[in-house]
DNA sequence: TCTGGGGTCCTAGGACCC
DNA sequence: TCTGGGGTCCTAGGACCC
């Protein structure tokens, strides 16, 4: 806890909603719904407009629908929010070297190592400036809470929303926190928050009153003495700027239970393969392998496998993923399927070949007490050389995705379109055969609507528009 | 129309080693 | 030898966050 307010925490107000409002003038100050709209999806974000109608975050579709049945309902287009999160994490980095990013819409800001802030009036100066130039480049606005800890400039944020600015004076936080739900403390979810409540405890004060002992008999070591130290408003966690990757994952759920076996098996090598691309993508390579199972009853199971040395190889992946199916049973459907990878190493497998044999030299001149672990290495190098061999050079090129799967990608709404006639527009719905498109742009006025046949040669998919006149442009590309 | 997808951290038991 | 104590790794599950 520091003397003065300079942890800044930035929080975009309802980031993926707030983007779609601003690239589509006509649903301004509407309801807009954006996440899965398959039969299992669930919101990811809700307009403020949406809100009001008791529409939040990871609520299921369907019922966001019956709350809300006017609202905009939209795919989410992750390439064109992590291209305005860029520019907002830009922004930030000219503030200080210190910034911790916690999502695309989300981080940390260690205002007194960048030199920008070193007391309160600084510190609002400096935060006030950022929700100005958040908005001038992006159209978008942010909300900042600035403390002496990194919790407490979290709950100042969750104050100030939407919109806001809130600081939080060093010294006024046990008054502050005291009368809060505990719920307000970041960690404590809904099955603590009814652990403690249970016990009586219901309040930041009434933690503090149990007592750390107690805490620690609640809810085990580490939970209860942080939950403690957090509640008197102790928290002395730096700011990160980089943190390493610790496990890379994919999942799917299946619009419908899957029963086939083979079916199953078939989805958990294409998850493999796509986990895979996703691993090298980040540089890594990793030693466990990890198998995801929800079933049709939403019991959900992991089986993992850990290797003798990190992989990056499809194969090796692909074959542990399907052993681990192996040990599952699956009678009833399977809902969910997905593999995952950690114990993360960042060289690949080239790398991890060559330093094998080192060490295997290594081990060798060691001598002979060193024998038994020589025999491991070298025996881990051969394995290694044979799945090199095995395989070769190769990319694991993904099934190309049959017509309907790419139709539906295109055509899903809230994407950008481009008709050869009427210019820039978005999907609003598709259908038996038909495209409803609205023709406007970021900077226009609301636009109109109109239909289309699936096939019509003058429309075609298009990349986002920027928000602001000369702002970036995004290529989903 | 009942429950996404990508992560992180913690716990607890068993194996194994010294 | 009737029975320890600590450390580390692995596995499985669960809470939580956005």
């Amino acid at each position: 806890m520091r003397a003065a307010p300079t942890i800044l925490h930035l929080d975009m107000d309802a980031f993926f909603a707030a983007a779609e409002q601003a690239s589509k003038p006509s649903l301004r100050g509407k309801p807009v719904v954006v996440g899965g709209l398959g039969p299992r999806g669930v919101v990811a974000t809700a307009s403020y407009e949406a809100r009001r109608f008791g529409v939040h975050s990871a609520m299921p579709m369907g019922q966001a629908r019956r709350l809300a049945p006017n609202a905009a309902y939209l795919v989410p287009r992750f390439a064109f929010y992590r291209a305005i999160s860029g520019q907002v994490m830009e922004l930030l980095g000219r503030l200080s070297p210190l910034v911790e990013p916690l999502s695309l819409d989300e981080a940390f800001v260690d205002l007194e190592a960048g030199g920008v802030a070193d007391d309160s009036a600084g510190a609002r100066e400096a935060g006030e400036r950022l929700r100005r130039d958040i908005l001038t480049t992006t159209g978008l606005t942010g909300s900042v809470g600035l403390a002496g800890s990194k919790m407490l400039a979290k709950i100042a944020s969750e104050e100030a929303k939407p919109d806001g600015l809130v600081l939080i004076e060093p010294g006024t936080e046990r008054e502050l926190l005291g009368p809060r739900s505990v719920r307000i403390i970041p960690g404590v979810g809904p099955a603590t928050g009814e652990h403690l409540r249970r016990a009586g405890i219901g309040t930041v004060a009434e933690v503090v009153e149990a007592g750390e002992d107690e805490l620690v008999r609640l809810l085990g070591r580490a939970h209860g003495t942080s939950l403690y130290a957090m509640a008197l408003g102790r928290d002395d966690r730096p700011v990160v700027a980089e943190r390493d990757a610790k496990s890379v994952s994919v999942e799917d759920t299946f619009d419908v239970d899957l029963h086939d076996r083979l079916r199953i098996r078939l989805e958990v090598e294409r998850l493999a393969e796509r986990c895979v691309a996703r691993l090298r993508g980040s540089g890594h390579s990793g030693r466990t392998i990890v198998l995801k199972v929800r079933r049709y009853d939403f019991s959900t199971l992991t089986r993992s496998e850990t290797l003798r040395g990190p992989t990056d190889d499809p194969v090796v992946v692909r074959d542990a993923a399907a052993r681990l199916l192996d040990l599952v049973d699956t009678t009833g459907g399977v809902r969910l399927l997905g593999v995952g990878v950690s114990g993360l190493a960042d060289y690949t497998q080239e790398d991890l070949f060559a330093q094998a044999e080192a060490e295997a030299v290594a081990e060798a001149e060691a001598g002979a007490e060193a024998a038994a672990d020589a025999t491991a290495v070298a025996e881990a190098g051969t394995e290694a050389a044979e799945r090199a061999a095995e395989t070769g050079p190769q990319a694991p090129a993904a099934a190309p995705p049959a017509a309907t799967e790419t139709a539906e990608r295109h055509w899903a709404p809230g994407n950008d379109v481009r008709h050869a006639v009427y210019g820039p527009g978005w999907v609003q719905g598709s259908g038996v055969g038909r495209v409803t498109v609205r023709f406007e742009e970021p900077c226009s006025a609301p636009g109109r609507v109109r239909t289309f046949v699936v096939g019509d040669p003058d429309l075609e998919p298009a990349d986002p528009l920027p928000l602001v006149p000369g702002g970036a442009t995004v290529s989903t590309a």
